[in-house]
DNA sequence: CATATTTAGTTGCAAAATGCAACTTTTGAT
DNA sequence: ATCAAAAGTTGCATTTTGCAACTAAATATG
């Protein structure tokens, strides 16, 4: 399977990488959130080919990840700049950081750290969570078809539920 | 800049994608979240070229996100089941996900959702919040030192924070 | 205004990663 | 003991990426 037909997986998490999963791409997108605008700023930065940064930036901004203003009214330059689209990858950003910071830098420590800007205060570990606010682990989730199912997906949920389903009961059996 | 020095980047982003940026990987461990733990098993179900898939298994265990465990007492073949870290990339998954949904699937419906298995209710859009559970938006956000930083990261830090200083000001300004 | 100097790319070629399909080897099943 | 499935391995074609030199336009400078 080449990436093209990548999307024939009905996965939004291989859409996403779809977009966002090339080399060098997040990357981009942190020196975006941390303020890098214009071309150069993003080579110096980051130390990636240019030809290659060429074409990162035009493909973030063909999906509108990314978008090119003016630097100012009526300059022919512009900058690249995020859009809600791209602002929402946040949450990504900030878990791919706490996980690197966890298990990649327990020895010599976070090379940096999010804080809110108001209090200064470090920002909470990023998780995942019910919606009345109970912190949920791996076990504790289970996956249903969405609207956007194919067949196959439905099948393989299914299927995926049952296998689940053994496990449980099996580690239940051991434990008892 | 080669992907052997990007860990100069002095990143935790940088070097998370060091071990699971590549193509195939992060759908890999999307794999094993959701019972795949065979060749097998993953080789079908992604389509993926099997030497890759070997790599892929082999850079996984080695850096101890995945790893090898026998299939039952004895016995000679094994499993790839996902250690602490790599259950811990959770969040990650779940965002990356969420953003695909929101984003590349609004016409046509997410393929899949996330429920507590207990409940059987979606769980809560991933976030970032400050500890005392308030959601923060990238604006409210600001970049410190780690103790791993570097000279030259601590210098980047620092001027990004003036920068940014300056582009609220001028916003200020615009809107008064 | 004329001339430098950034800025933002483009181009051509070398190196590395990926895809594909056939082949090998071991393991577990009959 | 034989067979089929599982888990890779290998060699070769294709695609991506990296690098460095070159180009064109936009802005800055005198």
């Amino acid at each position: 399977m080449t990436r093209n037909n990548i999307d024939m997986l009905n996965c939004s998490i291989a859409d996403a990488l779809n977009l966002i999963g090339e080399w060098w791409t997040i990357l981009i997108l942190r020196e975006a959130f941390f303020g890098s605008c214009r071309f150069e700023e993003f080579q110096q930065h980051l130390g990636i080919a240019r030809n290659i940064l060429t074409a990162r930036l035009n493909k973030l901004c063909d999906h509108g990840i990314l978008e090119r203003v003016p630097v100012k009214q009526g300059a022919k330059r512009h900058e690249y700049k995020l859009t809600t689209m791209g602002r929402d990858l946040l949450p990504v950003l900030v878990a791919l950081t706490q996980w690197g910071d966890r298990w990649l830098h327990q020895s010599d420590g976070a090379p940096s750290s999010f804080i809110e800007r108001e209090t200064g205060e470090k920002i909470a570990e990023i998780g995942v969570f019910s919606k009345d606010g109970r912190q949920l682990k791996p076990r504790e989730l289970a996956l249903i078809p969405g609207p956007g199912a194919t067949q196959q997906t439905i099948e393989r949920i299914h299927l995926m539920a049952q296998v689940w389903q053994q496990r449980f009961e099996q580690a239940d059996k051991s434990k008892a």
